[in-house]
DNA sequence: TGTTAGTTAGCATGACTTGCAAATTAGAAA
DNA sequence: TTTCTAATTTGCAAGTCATGCTAACTAACA
């Protein structure tokens, strides 16, 4: 995603208003690697803008995925993630603290769908899961983002 | 997954009891490449049984995805798919009529998390995005599974 | 400063899934 | 075959995540 700057002269550009609520959310987006969902976006949103709508958040990341500035992540159980990182890339999800890391295989020959079925791929989607080094060395459990279970586990930080 | 025959084997060896309700489960399930979500189960087996429950399909297939004999499919969007090709295959999904297929690529390298990140991977989810030969050639839109536009698309059959 | 089209806030609603408790029932024992 | 009991099924309430709708609000331009 661009930087919040850039985003402004887009919006602007685009007969967009540059709302304070948009300019927040632009600066937390920002370089944010944790892959945050909309609730968690909202917690930290209204501490430096009380009072700010959940709502707005959705409307204003949907606006940002669908100008292609931001990339939303199906980790498979509980909400979507938005992820400012466009470039082409995976997501490693840790079963064991939920926490999600950016994989990168490019080093690996692309994937490639068997366009001898007929297939025109446009995307392609890859998450991978298991246990990340913290967790996997020392400490067990942690937030435990279940999924065997059941076949959701829409569980809330809480 | 195993055939209805052998599942009412290994059901009894656990203890379990193999009631109507699961052994129609388990031939509407039996060879089906449908992916079909816990709802579409539903109205088809409503109509073998009337007044089989949602709830019950909803158990049985997570308990069936427990015992490793179904796979959870989460495409994004919408419902979970449930399948019950227990091999390494992935899939592919079709943006114009929602179609789900599955995808072997295995002919290609073998995916390989970056070890190197400490991630110890147990689990990689592909899921290919396109449209399907039939779309692709001729008629435009049909079902329609859309993404793009929202976070979600919880269209239902209706 | 006034105007207005684009935004936000809030609440209602919708889709999907699970929790719970009472009513049933498969399957083993008598 | 009848009895007994733990496993199941049901039906409904509740929970989570996301979107629809609209009145109130406001950024941005004249």
């Amino acid at each position: 995603m661009r930087t919040p700057t850039e985003l402004a002269q887009v919006f602007r550009e685009k007969q967009l208003k540059l709302t304070p609520q948009r300019q927040l959310l632009f600066n937390l987006l920002h370089d944010n690697e944790s892959h945050p969902t909309a609730e968690s976006l909202f917690e930290i949103a209204s501490k430096q803008m009380p009072g700010i709508s959940l709502r707005t958040i959705y409307q204003t990341l949907g606006e940002l995925a669908e100008m292609k500035e931001l990339q939303l992540v199906d980790i498979g159980n509980g909400a979507t993630r938005f992820d400012p990182n466009m470039s082409e890339h995976q997501h490693f999800v840790c079963d064991s603290c939920g926490a999600i890391h950016d994989v990168d295989i490019t080093s690996a020959p692309k994937l490639r769908a068997g366009s001898a079925d007929g297939f025109a791929v446009e995307e392609i989607g890859v998450v991978f899961r298991g246990r990340c080094g913290r967790c996997n060395q020392g400490d067990q459990s942690r937030q435990t983002t279940k999924r065997s279970p059941g076949l959701q586990a829409k569980n809330k930080a809480s």
